[in-house]
DNA sequence: GTATCATTCAACCATCTGGTTGAATTTAAC
DNA sequence: GTTAAATTCAACCAGATGGTTGAATGATAC
């Protein structure tokens, strides 16, 4: 599996954005992450191991409390991948807008 | 399932992603479509309705041909969502980074 | 050293996924 | 109106996913 599809995939799951957003407020334990989730630890904890292996948390062991760090690269590589895309964003969003884009045409090939 | 769910799920998938690709030249039928693909049309045919599920695409009927259209806007949902996180990607990449920055720290709880 | 805390591992389960094949549906072609 | 084309629907299958529970591991506390 490729790190992007690894990462589209982590990132499917709601909890595991939940667990994404939580980390840029620093470090966190297991255990603390999983306190305000309505799950057990034990699924939190393969959360964790899905983001790992995607490459957007990691671990660092301090005695027999682990350590969870967001790693945000993964995510830049998605905003790259969409980016490709963002000329299709701007164009032809709704029947209206074409109406109001009018005459500004740009230079695509246009079908509806 | 949320819209953000779905697209991220629809992208996970890299047939997916290459189908998304090959829709930015412009409309295709579904037998077309599949052509490039090593997979039965019907897998395509299932790949798509992923994609139209998740808002990527559209399709619109001429007969007995279905015409696919490209719908982008849940990429740009995609990037905005994942560029929240565009701090934690500029900093603190790899420890050389860290050490190469030296002095000019930012605002942000450094952990390691 | 024994009890306890933080965490994972392992097994299990239901559901989803990505593929297949074969039949059905709808439209076009002749 | 029969044949053929474009596509989906339906059933099936193997493997992944997201959750559970219970046991194992490893470090701390006392």
């Amino acid at each position: 599996m490729s790190t992007l599809d690894l990462a589209f995939a982590a990132l499917a799951d709601p909890t595991r954005r939940r667990i994404v957003a939580r980390l840029t407020r620093g470090e966190v334990r297991v255990t603390d992450l999983a306190l305000p989730f309505q799950m057990s630890l034990n699924a939190v904890s393969k959360h964790v191991k899905v983001l790992e292996r995607a490459g957007l948390v990691r671990r660092h062991r301090h005695g027999r409390e682990h350590y969870l760090q967001l790693r945000a690269l993964p995510l830049r590589d998605i905003v790259r991948w969409a980016s490709q895309y963002e000329r299709f964003w701007n164009q032809r969003l709704d029947a209206l807008e074409v109406f109001l884009a009018g005459t500004a045409a740009d230079e695509e090939k246009s079908d509806d």
